[in-house]
DNA sequence: CCCATTGCTGTAAACGTTTACCGCGTGGGC
DNA sequence: GCCCACGCGGTAAACGTTTACAGCAATGGG
């Protein structure tokens, strides 16, 4: 375990200077027989650069985090298997931050960028609060928020839109008759919670629906919590015909709850998840579920703060996947492979920058 | 942004010499009136420590890298999210690298802690190859296998017992009755592959069965090859009762295709699959699997690797993760929540140190 | 009253790189 | 034959910390 060759050892060995070991070492032009001797005494020692130094003399870490709410919820899955081979192809790692989206912890990433551990941050925060704002605008390190954050924000930022997403699956369960469409959703002061909550009235008045509070239930955005929901739901409203869940955990809680009291998926109460991720094609009946992008929104994350590390300065960038409904048979009623009602392109446009 | 303020900065502010703003900002002794001025001024300045400068200096990184065969694996991630809030508790990053159980990136890997950008590595590879143990030999730092690997290998070595487990499902199908008991397996060249390979023909013998090749399918651990296996099972013997699958995407991928072919699961066929991911509950019918305690078995390694990241050296050591067979519907019939098969406590073993 | 001890603090070196700058030797132009 | 330019390579400083060591003031004991 002796401590390994530094570029000292190596210009001993070959009897140079440890600035030309550098130089040959990041292939600057050297005599061709002093790269050979550089060479040959790395290779003999197993020479390996030490990042930690180089970083400090360079100042880029080639380090970027991605701190997700919740390692266990399968959208953020999709986004960290879009961002890793995108930060891998361009020479980063990634560090993982687990926030369990307590707004504290969320604070804390932020904050301990100024440790300067990292080139940059994507953070995908369930709630945005004037705490966050506040970091975001001294963090030290260039970020990319997915989710929405507020017009003038000094953060690349890429969106969802969940509320065309509601809309698409509420326009889709009008079609298939049902009229009674219940919503199941989670917090409401969370980002994507509101934004439902909202798309979902706003759906059914363009429908000519009326609202009823009985139709709506709140809970997280986990199964058991889901399901409860559900359960409260039908005990209200037992002729309840639709039910959109806010996302696909949910839904799966509906499932269960809706088979042990005995109701039928589609033919009694057809189910819409929300972000289409493994879970909906895996359950069975397989869940329609709208996908808000989740993989796309990761890649253009991981983009966009590649962009701003190679590129520089620039105004901050809004990009807003478009969502897109699934059609499985927990509305469709065949056990088919699903049917994409797809929406217009991606969208993307410049902020007026402050 | 201008740079961010240094020891130096807040010594200049302070009126002191750095050593004294570190000595305040490592909590040594210090006089109440120096410590006083020193955290005012860094309190001012918004001073946040540089973490590569001090890990250049300490020569700890306090970072850990968990290498990932695979972002996408329901197993790996069970891993991850166990070992995440571990090091997280001890003050340690995590870094992740997804190789896609390409042996090349392993090594990659294994070769990268000569970089020293981390403290010790945790890592889950499909294949052992020589290549693997020699860099084993070789690296830098603390290293932590999840899989097997050959007595005498100086790393700290979490196992399942895929063996064991396979036993407890064939035993069970068995049990119900089954006689034409099919095996859907991965690669032979995997050690998971090989290791449920031989289970399965050793369970078969010891119950008597005959082992018939056609019995037998290869496919990779995915749910679209997996369902390639089973059609072709099919084809050679119609009358097969039960599928052994090496993993649950390779179970769902079964489930796809017997549905397709009109098999009532577990009335005609009944199947099982491994690692129990959350897959195999939401699947439909329920799916019964046999955990290897992936979530035990992250939690295990990330144990290991700190103890020894602390501890200092040690002989190696060996952890083993029993299984537990999780019964669902697609083997029971019943739809209920699943009963739990267990099997011995945890085993722990001293390796004999070279 | 002087010296030894104690308690703080400052100076400087070190961690392993990268890189600005300078000096040396060679070759070519005049 | 002299001078300049050019190509290489070496010296040293710098990145931002931590820490060994030495120095200095105050205190207490003999």
């Amino acid at each position: 375990m002796a401590d390994g060759p530094t570029i000292t050892t190596i210009a001993e060995r070959a009897g140079v200077s440890i600035a030309s070991v550098s130089r040959v070492l990041n292939g600057l032009p050297t005599r061709q027989e002093t790269v050979r001797k550089v060479m040959a005494a790395a290779d003999e020692l197993g020479y390996v650069r030490n990042a930690v130094a180089r970083s400090l003399k360079s100042r880029r870490t080639h380090q970027v985090a991605f701190a997700m709410a919740d390692v266990g919820n399968p959208a953020y899955l999709a986004m960290l298997r879009e961002i890793q081979p995108v930060l891998k192809a361009a020479g980063y790692r990634l560090v993982l931050h687990s926030t369990d989206a307590v707004v504290a912890d969320e604070i804390d990433v932020l904050h301990s960028l100024g440790e300067r551990y990292v080139d940059g941050l994507i953070m995908s925060p369930l709630r945005v609060t004037e705490q966050h704002l506040e970091m975001l605008a001294a963090a030290r390190a260039p970020v990319v928020i997915i989710g929405s954050v507020p017009e003038g924000t000094r953060a690349d930022n890429v969106r969802a839109d969940s509320r065309t997403g509601v809309r698409l699956a509420i326009d889709h369960l009008y079609a298939l008759g049902r009229r009674r469409i219940g919503m199941i959703n989670g917090p409401l002061d969370t980002v994507p919670g509101a934004a439902r909550g909202a798309a979902y009235r706003e759906a059914l008045a363009d429908l000519g629906l009326p609202y009823d509070e009985d139709l709506v239930r709140i809970g997280d955005f986990y199964r058991a919590e889901g399901g409860r929901a559900v359960a409260e739901l039908l005990d209200r409203v037992p002729d309840v015909d639709a039910l959109m869940c806010a996302n696909d955990l949910i839904a799966l809680g509906a499932l269960d709850v809706l088979r042990a009291a005995g109701k039928r998926v589609p033919a009694d109460v057809a189910v819409v998840g929300m972000d289409d991720t493994d879970l909906a094609a895996a359950s069975w009946p397989a869940l329609t579920s709208v996908s808000l992008g989740s993989a796309e929104r990761g890649k253009a994350a991981a983009e966009l703060l590649l962009d701003r590390l190679q590129g520089g300065d620039r105004e901050p960038r809004v990009v807003t996947v478009p969502p897109r409904l699934v059609v499985r048979a927990s509305t469709a009623g065949t056990a088919g492979a699903g049917t994409v009602h797809d929406d217009a392109g991606r969208t993307e446009r410049k902020e007026g920058g402050a």
